[in-house]
DNA sequence: AACGCAATGTAGCATTCGCTACAATAGCCT
DNA sequence: AGGCTATTGTAGCGAATGCTACATTGCGTT
């Protein structure tokens, strides 16, 4: 019995050291390095500081702790946008799409984009809590990207979509060891000088 | 003791009913309808008609079960590209792209597509072979997708580069739920009109 | 002081996991 | 025939899984 708080006013947070909102960072920074689809319940309360009895006095079970904590990831991917490259635009679509690149090749995006390809998978396959937030990550990056996109461009929105369109086309092949088939045609596509 | 027979001359099949190659379909279509994460050897075993213990026996252990059924998939995968259109070239870019991606939208391929992110996945966490398989599948799809291209396209090699970089990425973004952004993306690239 | 309840620890349960030990069967080769 | 070996069945092991039962602590309220 006794379920979790479910009630965020603290009426009386007895001892009080660990809450969702303590754990979810310290789960987020494990499932980023170990990845979601192994995890178990021990590893993750041990990175966390608890114990799996805890985990689930909080979460309700694992699934929900999934859940909650691909929402909680989500938003972090948000913040990360909006931290990682300042309000200036590019100039060009080129130049736009070839800084994304770069930042993408960032050890931190990096831990990020191994991450997203099971959250990819998981959404794929309809697994519960993936879809919603891989949807709402791919919302965020495309309104991220629109704010990018060159002031001059005829047509920001539409152009967004391109580039974002070809931005995950690239990653793809470059999680399968094809980045040079990406390169090469973003270099045929003259949105690539490299 | 008594390894799998390793050695594929048929000195003495004895019994003789199962062996790595009648086992390897009946374990493919398994993991296309449950996937390749939470496949564990009883539920694969009961697939192919077998046990646990005779997976053992015949693969060695389960990693290299994965390895040899992930090469075997990349096998019928080639194989389903192969029939999958038949010589014909598109008249256009566009349309040779629009008609893969009708072709994605065959429920056959529905499957196929929602194992290929999890192969994606385990190729980016570099899971043994995962991101073998992936390569393969890619540059097999790479090479067939130079068969399609326009006879008078100026360069076949890098278009073909081109629309396979937008292809994974709309697939991509269908997988989670931003299908409309893909369209979209299209559309504004002139490379679809749908 | 007495009570209530949130928060936590300790043990454990039932199931599943990959894998192994041991034994039985059955065909081939000499 | 006798033996070798490939193949298969039956049991089970030790570990890990998600989750629960039960007991305890300690603060806030009355």
């Amino acid at each position: 019995m006794s379920d979790p708080p479910s009630d965020p006013s603290p009426r009386s947070p007895a001892k009080a050291g660990l809450s969702r909102e303590t754990l979810l960072p310290l789960l987020a920074s494990h499932v980023l390095k170990h990845g979601l689809g192994g995890a178990s319940l021990r590893p993750l309360a041990k990175a966390a500081g608890t114990s799996d009895r805890m985990l689930i006095y909080h979460f309700g079970n694992k699934e929900q702790l999934i859940i909650d904590l691909l929402e909680y990831i989500a938003g972090i991917y948000a913040a990360a946008l909006e931290a990682a490259l300042g309000s200036e635009r590019a100039a060009t679509r080129q130049e736009c799409l070839a800084r994304i690149l770069a930042e993408g090749r960032t050890p931190a995006m990096q831990s990020f984009l191994v991450l997203w390809w099971e959250i990819v998978a998981g959404s794929a396959r309809g697994l519960p809590g993936y879809r919603e937030a891989a949807e709402q990550m791919m919302t965020k990056q495309l309104a991220w990207l629109e704010t990018q996109m060159p002031a001059d461009d005829p047509d920001p929105a539409a152009g967004a979509r391109y580039l974002m369109t070809l931005l995950e086309g690239t990653l793809m092949l470059g999680a399968v060891g094809h980045a040079r088939t990406a390169r090469e045609g973003l270099l045929a596509s003259g949105l690539s000088d490299a």
